[in-house]
DNA sequence: GCATAGTTCAAACGGTCGTTTGAACTGGAG
DNA sequence: CTCCAGTTCAAACGACCGTTTGAACTATGC
């Protein structure tokens, strides 16, 4: 088996993502991530243009298995009978919480990498989240709005919102009970947690 | 009446939770903060030291009020009968939304100041909150669970963190449909919408 | 008037930021 | 070997960062 070394823009993209995950944006500087990866920092302008461009990148790339497990979900719900809320809800919820906790260390960096972009305190790092999240979500809520008749679009969107929130702080690690003291916590039983928990809110709490 | 002159100190702290609130604490300068406060750069470590104790001063100021609320409706429910979840709820959520939201376009500014702060990337600055609640959350932890009997201390704890998680959210308007464009958003209604969505989630969503 | 404590000021401190430059190195094609 | 596109490198760019300094201003008590 052939030695998969990585490539300079490889170790940059994944240093990256995980240093942004944990400082943010803002506090992370490309000195640092240069160091860390074993590059020199002229090499984040060579292969990607500027600070945000590799930031952008690392979304792209972070949120592609994400994205395509959603789309596949989607596609195989839409296929069958009308799916229920809960299954609307496992299908967004769990690609990302599982298909990236379930990865061990490494995926735990990309869940909180994932969850700090998407609500970064600047709207225009907020914005690199929501362009790949975009062509989901409409399908989001329009298969929402068809399994709740009852919920204005108003309260759909509402629900989805709140959802996408809750999984982006739960990936983001931001409220996990003592940050890294209290063990890793079955990334499973978290998902079914929450997957309950938004289930009961969006089959019973949502206004008509 | 005495014409109410703002102190040197007094538009530090307003400008900074503003600006705080807009670019998050990486993101913004202290020269942007006293140029907008018309005050030199060295009143901020005059007046509070450094750039951190001053984001600590306006965190508490901002905080005060609301701990306040939370303490005079916890003390309030707890002399009368046991409480249901959803008046614990709402004696917290209501005012984090309404106390703040309802004091027009300044009563914003705090509120996303707020719930910026407490999702902030920095462990520290996320710790600055943290402090400021920790008093207050214990009680209201115990009086979920005493208003929850069947479900499970981990239970109530994670529905307690989905409540401070969402209410941050919208406090920090990054759940908003469209940021600036949509309206206002009649403060009343979110509020009214979070806790029944929040009370369906606890009454029917935590795991026993 | 004068001293004094409190506050503001322009200016500079050393350091770090993202970005750019131009030369040096690399490995395969001709 | 020569050439050349692709990549890496040390070094520097101007700009901005949080913080500090010491003098100047202000208002009050004597």
């Amino acid at each position: 088996m052939e030695t998969p070394v990585e490539t300079t823009r490889e170790r940059l993209l994944n240093v990256a993502e995980q240093r942004f995950g944990e400082g943010g944006y803002e506090g992370t500087s490309l000195r640092a991530i240069t160091v860390a990866a074993a590059a020199n920092i002229a090499a984040v302008n060579y292969h990607f243009g500027s600070k945000e461009a590799l930031l952008r990148a690392a979304v792209a790339r972070a949120m592609a298995p994400v994205n395509t497990e959603r789309r596949r979900r989607l596609d195989q719900l839409e296929a069958g009978a009308p799916p229920t809320p809960e299954a609307l809800i496992r299908a967004f919820v769990e690609p990302g919480l599982e298909l990236v906790l379930r990865r061990g260390e490494r995926g735990a960096l990309i869940a909180r990498f994932i969850g700090r972009i998407a609500f970064d305190p600047s709207r225009r790092i907020r914005e690199l989240y929501a362009v790949e999240s975009e062509p989901i979500e409409s399908r989001y809520l329009a298969a929402l709005q068809q399994a709740l008749p009852q919920a204005s679009p108003d309260a759909v969107a509402f629900g989805y919102m709140n959802m996408l929130g809750l999984l982006a702080l739960h990936q983001s690690q931001a409220l996990s009970p003592t940050p890294g003291a209290a063990g890793p916590e079955d990334p499973g039983k978290l998902a079914e947690n929450l997957v309950t928990f938004l289930v009961a809110a969006f089959d019973h709490g949502l206004r008509s």
